[in-house]
DNA sequence: GGAGTGAGTTCGGGGTACGAACTGACGCCG
DNA sequence: CGGCGTCAGTTCGTACCCCGAACTCACTCC
């Protein structure tokens, strides 16, 4: 593997070296859909069970699911997902929408709410000066400052 | 192939069936940041020369890219987003703000800005009645009832 | 004590991605 | 006009990764 070229842009290319394989991303939907247990997401997502074990443990030591032993003596694990999991949360809500929208047989099987109050939510981007959301056409984007202390997420 | 499991949260799996590969996203993430041409691309990504020209293919196929000829005559066509493609931002921008908090050597090499106003832009969900924003841990999920029709995007 | 379950590991075969080399249609420069 | 460079591919053989099947192991339940 060559030396990390600096381009903009690279955290998505480093977000994908972590989660851009053929199954991380459909384990950590099935985590937050409440699948916890080895067998439980072999059967729904029909994965090889080397394969499961392998991105179970890389997901593991990469800090986005942590294991929870459930029971003693068979020492039994299952998988949450952390902080770090949970915040990828935006990425499959985005991925989900946009298949909602533009894949005709893929029907919107799930609805997300606001807990609080029960609306609808949107996903959109934000513009907290004008206090309105927006869509990609109204994007500039910019190279970051060198050095720039990057901003307090959420 | 077996047939389609009827599972909620399908869109991701259908999503990530057309992008979900080694570099499929990327080439989008690419064509984004303005770079149009096959070259241009490899060069870029580093990609094998038979996997971009197969992905751009079959990018093109699905709708997500447009082919468009720059010249005639050795006809040489580059490639730009549909707005099905462009639609793809939100997922592409929250997998860079996951790199960016959470990965320490992906540093933010880019800000995005709304264009209207020049204000640094957040994403997140937006729930429309309270006017806010709102991280993962505020959202519930529940299954759509069947055949009821999509709410117009955006 | 035999069957069942949950969570794996081991083991070949097959498909896919890879780099390297080849093609072909030009344009440019001397 | 002849050779070189460029752009956009395709062809080819290897190397690796994914897959399903079978095996392991530690238990529980009947």
């Amino acid at each position: 593997m060559a030396a990390a070229r600096d381009e903009p842009f690279d955290s998505i290319a480093k977000t994908l070296e972590l989660v851009g394989d053929r199954w991380t991303m459909l384990i950590v939907r099935d985590v937050f859909r409440g699948l916890r247990r080895f067998e439980e997401l072999r059967g729904d997502l029909g994965i090889a069970r080397p394969v499961l074990s392998d991105r179970l443990g890389k997901l593991v030591d990469r800090g986005i699911l942590a294991k929870a032993r459930y029971q003693e003596h068979p020492p039994r694990y299952e998988y949450r997902l952390t902080e770090m999991g949970l915040e990828l949360s935006p990425a499959l809500v985005a991925l989900m929408r946009w298949g909602d929208r533009w894949l005709a047989d893929a029907a919107p099987g799930v609805v997300l709410y606001h807990r609080a109050c029960g609306t609808e939510l949107e996903q959109g981007f934000w513009c907290p000066k004008c206090a309105t959301t927006f869509g990609p056409r109204a994007i500039k984007s910019r190279a970051r400052p060198n050095g720039q202390p990057r901003r307090a997420a959420r």
